[in-house]
DNA sequence: CGACTTTGACCTGCGC
DNA sequence: GCGCAGGTCAAAGTCG
């Protein structure tokens, strides 16, 4: 019962005041083995890295994922974008995840007049929106990021005994969106798939680092002042 | 009672 | 044009 969502607008203006994700967030809480990534459209910067808004776990080196993947690391990406998001129902290529940007149908079709909204839905041109994938070797099938989400639907997915999940997150002017899945072939991976970026803090790291944030201010103050007296 | 999950139906894109 | 598969919606059910 951790996700949830409010369906919310689709602004996504990064707000430099704020630590918010320029990027999908790796999982916070179980520290599940990272097995691979990929990010064929919106590999950020690793500059970017300091501007997220959550920490790794500790068994997983989330700045060199989101980096170019170097061969030869632990990590392996795959930059085959036929596989990707659509062949995400078959996602066992080889333990090798590949993400092509862009894709999925329109989003935000809520609350307005709903047939209008479903016509709308997947036409024109897709919107060209970030996308993330990464496995990880983990028991539970929803990694806790940080964020909050909700689960808006699931499906069976061809050659696959376990079903596909969609998540949104739950911030009401955020828009981004998840979907995770097990490998068919080895049903210890989970596939996430991250779509968009999040345009607000993450509301756990936020919790966690406030009393670091003080203690920094009050050990900044005292150096200031140990530093005039001398 | 509100928030969230479940689940079946519906819609669209794409390949044949 | 048809059928399949993926993605989304929303009513109903569940839970705290």
């Amino acid at each position: 019962m951790e996700n949830s969502l409010h369906g919310g607008g689709n602004q996504q203006q990064p707000n430099p005041q704020l630590p918010y994700l320029a990027s999908p967030v790796p999982p916070v809480g179980g520290a599940p083995q990272l097995v691979s990534c990929s990010n064929a459209t919106a590999a950020p910067a690793a500059g970017s890295l300091g501007a997220m808004s959550c920490p790794p776990p500790a068994l997983v080196d989330w700045a060199s994922l989101l980096l170019p993947c170097a061969p030869g690391s632990s990590l392996h990406v795959g930059t085959t974008t036929q596989q990707a998001v659509a062949g995400a129902g078959e996602l066992d290529s080889g333990g090798v995840v590949a993400v092509a940007g862009g894709s999925s149908s329109s989003t935000g079709a809520g609350d307005g007049d709903k047939l209008a909204a479903r016509a709308g839905r997947g036409k024109g041109k897709k919107a060209s929106r970030p996308r993330f994938a990464f496995q990880t070797r983990s028991e539970n099938d929803i990694l806790d990021d940080g964020y909050r989400w909700r689960k808006y639907g699931q499906k069976a997915v061809k050659n696959s005994a376990y079903p596909r999940s969609y998540y949104r997150c739950t911030h009401h002017t955020c828009n981004v969106k998840k979907q995770v899945q097990r490998l068919a072939r080895d049903t210890s991976i989970v596939v996430t798939t991250y779509e968009g970026v999040h345009n607000h803090p993450c509301e756990k790291l936020m919790e966690a680092l406030s009393p670091i944030l003080k203690q920094l201010q009050l050990l900044s103050q005292l150096q200031s002042s140990t530093n005039q007296l001398i």
